[in-house]
DNA sequence: CACAATTTAGTTGTGTACAATTAACCTTAC
DNA sequence: GTAAGGTTAATTGTACACAACTAAATTGTG
């Protein structure tokens, strides 16, 4: 009865939840500056990312990658080729499919992204392998609430 | 050489920011379906979790323990007031403060919310202290990049 | 008192997120 | 072949986030 819920009244510093929003936040508030001196903002930084690892992606595929729906990927690769840095093909064997690739100032963009991540990463105030550590449990918890939504 | 950053192409599920990023999202999903039962979105559910801490607020003090900025918590505190959760009076003291207190009906609210945190914690496969630990390590990272910020 | 600097919310504009819908295309069953 | 059902991306509408700006009120200083 003392760990009833309702006799513990929840505070927004311990949870876990509000310490990961709050973090993921400040993080992509770290990236603001080096990304915006680049053009880009940190979604489309994210999307660029996926994009560097396989040179060719369906937009389905980087909605699997990003757990995106076409409802926010449509205008943020819109922004992003009208930078120049993707372009759009609708691919020929299957017109439903468009087939996201690179522009040349697009790959060029990957090396400059270095330095901002290695900035951040800095910022964290972890080793390297603190950071694996910590993304791995992350990762762990965010498969494990993922499957039980789709349950 | 090996570790230099061009030479290893940085992968989306390699970066901690995106674990904490996807996984943030992942949480927020998981608390939507039974939140929309009770009428309110997450972001309006921590609004109200800080609330329920202490039953009187100024927008800026929502603001510092958020971190949102009033361009969020302005709309954010009209909705909850018209769904008459919350109510905005202006200090007579200083009149550009604005005190933000919850009504009964928001009050009542908080029980509410019980059941539906408690099974997002369950979905998370951890243990109490498992949260606890993950939670103050996130919490550090936090910390950590904020303080890189404002310097 | 006067008045510049600061504080506080609110507003505006851009860019995500996401549910719900739409439109075009593909596949399958018949 | 064609109609039904499924897939794919785009569109629409609501709600955050956040930068930049505005307006009103307070404070500090001479």
């Amino acid at each position: 009865m003392a760990t009833d819920a309702a006799s513990t009244p929840a505070k927004l510093e311990d949870q876990l939840c509000f310490a990961l929003y709050s973090t993921s936040r400040a993080i992509t508030a770290a990236y603001r500056e080096g990304l915006s001196q680049l053009g880009i903002t940190y979604p489309q930084y994210l999307v660029l990312l996926r994009l560097w690892e396989r040179k060719k992606c369906t937009v389905s595929d980087l909605g699997a990658a990003l757990a995106l729906d076409s409802g926010t990927l449509s205008p943020l690769l819109k922004r992003l080729e009208s930078l120049g840095l993707v372009q759009k093909v609708r691919a020929p064997n299957d017109e439903r499919t468009v087939v996201v690739s690179l522009t040349q100032t697009g790959k060029d963009l990957e090396s400059d992204t270095a330095k901002v991540r290695h900035l951040v990463e800095c910022s964290t105030g972890l080793s390297e392998s603190e950071i694996n550590d910590l993304r791995e449990s992350v990762q762990t918890v965010r498969d494990h609430v993922v499957a039980h939504i789709t349950v």
